[in-house]
DNA sequence: TTAAAAAGTTAGATTAATCTAACAAATTTA
DNA sequence: TAAATTTGTTAGATTAATCTAACTTTTTAA
């Protein structure tokens, strides 16, 4: 596959999360191009069995393409992690590394990254990271603040970036895998009591708790 | 720069590195293209003013292709002793992700591999690693079996990458930038009496010491 | 010193990815 | 439902990087 066509994928798998039908219009303004582009690159994408293409319908993605997006999806997400828990860069600025890194082809590279991070199985926003088949789980992340009192839950991302909140996690001594356990929901303003692993005991917001990707 | 031409003035910079001209025929071999392809990308790298070229002549890089030449080295040597010290892949697997990674645009992607490397002024090969502004130090390791006693000298890098000898430079407390005084040199075999790290006194046989590399 | 060989160039074709202009189909709306 | 709008397609051009075939210049060697 060339760079373009792995580009293809990504923007098609990305517009295939909405409930839109995927069409010839979404793909030129998702990628910045041109309609007849996209109508020249889809017949190719169809040929290679990678989508189904009919004229002036929608168009899907086949099993094989899902999987292959889903393949770069993979070195994407392992990569942004990489570039900010070993290699210490700013949330801000991973992505656009990524977006370049994810296209190296190198199994052992990507499955390195992926042993030091520990397997991960989501990324920061909560957003979980498809296996080396490039299959997905089941479930993904959730919001703490629809979590229920007397259950455990483990962090797996976070909404806000800002420098300020992640510093407040820090005070808290919570990172990603820390465990939360829910003790009590105040009806009056949704905040939470909350048991921090297993030893800081404190109050979360209503603003904080939309903030935290747990499962 | 489009990759192809960053590939082109690898190429060159490498070619330039011998005695015989740059000419396009050699181009051609470094690169397995055929001589066409190289006459049209030699003009445009002219036009560029990249190199400097004449039709039927040789082909010379100008300061700025050297320098661009350079910087993509940089990256290269930068990401095999990244590959190799930071991530734990063998030096056999590391040239072929580094030939990809060379080209990502990123000054912070590639400074925090400068840092977390400590700054390296050669490869494990010996080779300088260029600096950010493309700029190569005056001199080159060389090997240890050159020295002269009584001096004293900085392992930069080692011609011998079986896990054999690096097995055995461990065991005497060796890696890169560790220091060797030569105590004195024997000259019916050519080995040398040394002080490693000012602690460890030993004897390195004459094969050893072409293998070490030092400033 | 000229003929043969090697090296280099030109011309023209090809492929991938893009564009604009013009036309066609589908959808929305009056 | 017919006109207007939006969406999609076709046709043909462009650019980068490559090729083959044919021709030219330079070098080598008889």
């Amino acid at each position: 596959m060339t760079l373009t066509e792995e580009n293809y994928l990504k923007a098609l798998h990305r517009l295939s999360q909405s409930e839109e039908p995927i069409t010839v219009k979404r793909i030129a303004m998702q990628l910045g191009i041109k309609m007849p582009t996209v109508t020249s690159m889809v017949r190719n994408l169809a040929a290679k069995k990678l989508i189904r293409y009919e004229k002036y319908k929608a168009i899907e993605m086949t099993e094989k393409g899902r999987r292959q997006a889903l393949l770069i999806l993979r070195k994407h997400r392992l990569t942004e992690l990489f570039l900010k828990d070993v290699m210490g860069l700013g949330w801000e600025e991973v992505h656009d590394i990524a977006e370049q890194i994810e296209h190296i082809q190198s199994d052992r590279f990507f499955n390195r990254i992926d042993e030091m991070l520990g397997h991960p199985k989501f990324d920061p926003h909560g957003e979980p990271i498809p296996d080396a088949n490039g299959k997905l789980p089941f479930f993904k992340a959730f919001p703490l603040s629809g979590c229920e009192a007397g259950k455990k839950y483990k962090l797996t991302g976070v909404l806000d970036h800002d420098g300020g909140f992640l510093t407040y996690l820090n005070t808290l001594g919570l990172t990603l895998g820390s465990s939360i356990e829910v003790i009590e929901v105040h009806g009056f303003d949704r905040s939470m009591e909350v048991l921090l692993n297993g030893k800081t005991r404190t109050v979360f917001s209503f603003i904080v708790c939309q903030h935290l990707l747990v499962i």
